[in-house]
DNA sequence: GCGTCTACCGACCGTACGTTCGGTAGACCT
DNA sequence: AGGTCTACCGAACGTACGGTCGGTAGACGC
C-alpha cells in the first residue's frame, strides 16, 4: 500500500507543559518512550497515565497518535519480529554450509539485539494473555523453528561437538544470547558475538 | 516467634463445588497455585478471580488463607531466596580453593532452580514496581555480589581463562542459567549441570 | 445428636484503569 | 491578518480490579 501524497514528514512544532518548544510526537516517537516503560514495569503493570507522564503530556493527547495500550505493544513486537525474519531471508542464512549459516544467524541475531535492543528485550518478555501476545509468541516460535532446522542441519553434517544434544545447545546458546537483553547497553565492546562464535563451535 | 500450641497440621477435609471430598487449602497450598498463574500469565496480569478459578474456590476464600496478592508474592520469592542463600552458607561455598567454590555454587544454583523451578522462574522476571518486588531485588544483587566475588577471586588464582573477561563470563553464565527456566520440565536428565561445568572451565 | 469451629460463599465497596469526547491554543500557510 | 489544521487538554464513562464483610454448610470432637 504505497502513500500516493508525499508525507508531511516535517515535524511540527508545539510549546511543551512547560511553555518550551519541542516537536510534537508522532506515532514512532511515542512508541519509542512506552517501550522505555514496558520494559521497565512490564506492560500489564504500566498504566496509561504512566506513559502519558514519562512523555510529559496527558493520557487523552496519547489517543491522537495510537489506538490504544495494545496497538502500541503491537508495533514494538512486530519491530522485533520483522528484524528477526529479515535475517532469515539474507543470502548468509540461505546459501553455503549449514554451520555456517548458522553462524551467520546467530551473529546477526546479536546485532539485531543490539541495534533494536527495547523491542527485543519486550519480545523476550511476551507470556500470552492476548491476541496480540500469543499472535508475536507464535512468529517468535517460527523463528526459533529456523534456527534449529539449521543446527539439526549441521548436526548431520557433523559440523557439530557430537557430545553434547544440538536441540539442547540450541536452548542454552539462545538462552544466553537472550539473556544479554538484560544487562546490555548499546555502546560496550562488540565482542560478545565473538564470545557467542566460540561456544557454538 | 515459635508456635507454642502444637499446630494442628492435620488436613480437614470440605466438599469443593462438585460436592465432591477434598483436603481444604492453606497458605502453602495455595501459593503452589498463585505461583503457576503468576507464571502462567505473569504477576501483574493475573487478577484474584484468575487464581480462585484455578483453585476451584471464590475469590474471598482466598484471603481466609493469605493476606492478599502481594503477600503470595512475597512469600514465593521469599521462598527462592531462602533456598539461593541457603547455598551461600554451605561448606562447599566457603571453604576450599575458590575456583572449587564457584562450580559447587553454580551446581548448587542449578539444582535449587530444578528443585524449586516455579518459585525461581518467578523472582528471574520481578521488575520492582511495588516494595515488595524491590526488596526481593536487591536480594537477588546480593546473591549475584556472592557469585561475582568469587568468580574474581577465582581470576585471581589464576584458575579461569584469561582470554575473556570474567565479569561478562559470569553474566553469560549466569543468563545462560537462569534461561534454562524458561523450557525445563523437571525429570529429564540431569547432564544440565555437566555442561554447564564445561563452559565456565 | 449437639455444639463448635472453620473453610468457604455472594454481595458489596472504593479505586484505578483504558478509553472517549468536546473543546482550544497556537503553529503554519497565504 | 485571517483561516485552517492539529497536537493537545480536562472531564467524564464503564469496567475490572483488589479487598471487605456478614453469613452458612458441614466437618469434627464429644
Amino acid at each position: 500500500m504505497t502513500t500516493r501524497l508525499a508525507a508531511p514528514a516535517r515535524a511540527r512544532l508545539v510549546r511543551g507543559r512547560g511553555g518550551e518548544r519541542r516537536p510534537a510526537y508522532d506515532p514512532d516517537s511515542l512508541l519509542e518512550i512506552a517501550v522505555t516503560v514496558f520494559i521497565e514495569r512490564g506492560y500489564d503493570g504500566t498504566s496509561m497515565e504512566d506513559l502519558a507522564r514519562t512523555a510529559g503530556i496527558s493520557k487523552s493527547s496519547i489517543y491522537h497518535h495510537v489506538a490504544g495500550k495494545e496497538a502500541l505493544l503491537h508495533a514494538a513486537l512486530d519491530r522485533a519480529l520483522d528484524a528477526l525474519f529479515a535475517v532469515c531471508e539474507e543470502e548468509g542464512s540461505t546459501a553455503g554450509p549449514a554451520i555456517d549459516r548458522l553462524r551467520h544467524v546467530i551473529r546477526r541475531s546479536i546485532e539485531i539485539l543490539d541495534q533494536e535492543l527495547p523491542y527485543v528485550t519486550l519480545l523476550l518478555r511476551v507470556r500470552g494473555n492476548t491476541a496480540t501476545e500469543q499472535n508475536a509468541l507464535e512468529r517468535r516460535r517460527t523463528f526459533d523453528r529456523f534456527v534449529a532446522n539449521l543446527v539439526a542441519a549441521a548436526s548431520a553434517d557433523g559440523d557439530l561437538r557430537a557430545d553434547l544434544d544440538p536441540a539442547l545447545a540450541t536452548r542454552l546458546i539462545f538462552g544466553m544470547i537472550n539473556s544479554i537483553s538484560e544487562w546490555y547497553h548499546p555502546g560496550g565492546e562488540i565482542t560478545v558475538d565473538e564470545l557467542a562464535d566460540g561456544v557454538v563451535s
